[in-house]
DNA sequence: TATCCGTGGGG
DNA sequence: TCCCCAAGGAT
């Protein structure tokens, strides 16, 4: 039969999640965290993946994740740690208030559900870092519970799919609602990580490929030519630039000075060499009225650029020798060089130890 | 509800 | 280069 212009366009079909299912099943990834066909998923690692993924990439994960359970291999070992030994494990991976939500977390799971994860949504919700869709990631991936998983990867391939045109976040309730209706009661941890799997490989955020795609014939964004512009996004504004000073004090023996930031806020509770506040209006010219001591310092050349979620930052960096016997100021410390690897240092301050001592 | 919280990679 | 994005949570 040939196709006439003039006859009706065949209607789209209803989003079949069997469609899905099957594409998984030929097409799923193979994931370190990930349990095989077949396999109970294990919870501890299943919790351990999610917390990390939350906005952090597959790739940048990875070895975190396979150090981790190395250093920590059970829930009940993470909660008797030490809070440093996990800062330090995490240092590199950002967002930090995660590694104290997981420490926190381990803690509670062992001291108030006997070391075992709760396979309820709402008893995972009440657990620290464990938010509404973690929740529901954890009692469906780890439990096979039917759970509305509502991740980044679900909202692009669900708008498209409906051609959601309300923007996101406002969008969300509506998602939800769709992703709902989409959620088979069989399999609903393979259908959750199906969802992600193919917002990660096929439907990705620019030129998806929609000709591989289980629901390119349901999709209402294909069909009208516009997968790639779902999903609509409001696009804020960039924070204003900052600008700081950084001081490497370096002891004769090797010894370099560094602190431990607040617990809370920007970088919280990890290391860093002293510094300035950070502010628009620093002037890096009058950075020695906030030397953490008295050193003959020396602007080093250049800056340090480092771009934070809501803001970018240049860091002037100062450098002294200082004589063996210097102490520490109130609140700082002496840490050998060869021991700054172990030290809890977010990568921006690794970049100012490198800028000044190379490598 | 809006803002704050890191980092690395891709187009 | 620049901008966007990634398995979000807490406040």
């Amino acid at each position: 039969m040939v196709a006439s212009p003039d006859r009706p366009r065949k209607p789209r079909p209803t989003p079949d999640p069997g469609d899905l299912l099957d594409w998984y099943d030929r097409n799923r990834r193979v994931l370190p965290w990930r349990a095989a066909p077949g396999e109970t998923p294990d919870p501890y690692r299943v919790w351990l993946s999610e917390i990390m993924l939350q906005q952090t990439t597959v790739r940048a994960v990875k070895p975190y994740f396979e150090r981790f359970l190395g250093l920590f291999p059970t829930v009940h070992a993470l909660a008797e740690a030490e809070s440093e030994a996990v800062m330090r494990a995490w240092a590199g991976l950002g967002y930090y208030f995660r590694a104290r939500n997981l420490h926190a977390c381990a803690k509670a799971v062992v001291e108030r559900f006997g070391g075992r994860f709760p396979a309820e949504e709402e008893a995972l919700r009440s657990l620290p870092g464990v938010g509404p869709y973690t929740a529901a990631a954890i009692a469906a991936i780890a439990f096979d519970r039917r759970a509305v998983v509502v991740d980044g990867n679900v909202e692009r391939v669900v708008t498209r799919l409906f051609a959601v045109e309300e923007a996101l976040p406002r969008a969300k309730p509506v998602v939800r609602a769709l992703t709902d209706g989409l959620t088979p009661a069989r399999r609903p941890g393979d259908f959750a990580q199906a969802m992600m799997d193919l917002g990660a490989t096929i439907c990705s955020p620019r030129a998806p490929a929609c000709g591989l795609c289980p629901f390119r014939e349901p999709c209402a964004a294909r069909e009208a030519g516009a997968a790639e512009t779902y999903p609509r996004k409001e696009r804020k504004a960039a924070g204003a630039p900052r600008r700081g000073a950084a001081f490497v004090a370096l002891r004769e023996d090797g010894a370099i000075l560094l602190r431990t930031r607040p617990p809370k806020g920007l970088l919280g509770g990890m290391a860093e060499v002293p510094g300035s506040a950070w502010a628009a209006d620093y002037d890096p010219r009058d950075a020695l009225r906030d030397a953490p001591l008295a050193a003959p310092w020396r602007v080093a050349p250049g800056v340090v650029e480092h771009v934070f979620t809501h803001f970018p930052l240049s860091l002037t960096v100062l450098v002294a020798a200082v004589p063996e016997e210097t102490p520490a100021p109130e609140g700082a410390r002496w840490t050998r060089l060869e021991k700054l690897g172990e030290e809890a240092l977010p990568n921006l301050m690794r970049k100012v130890v490198a800028h000044v001592l190379g490598g």
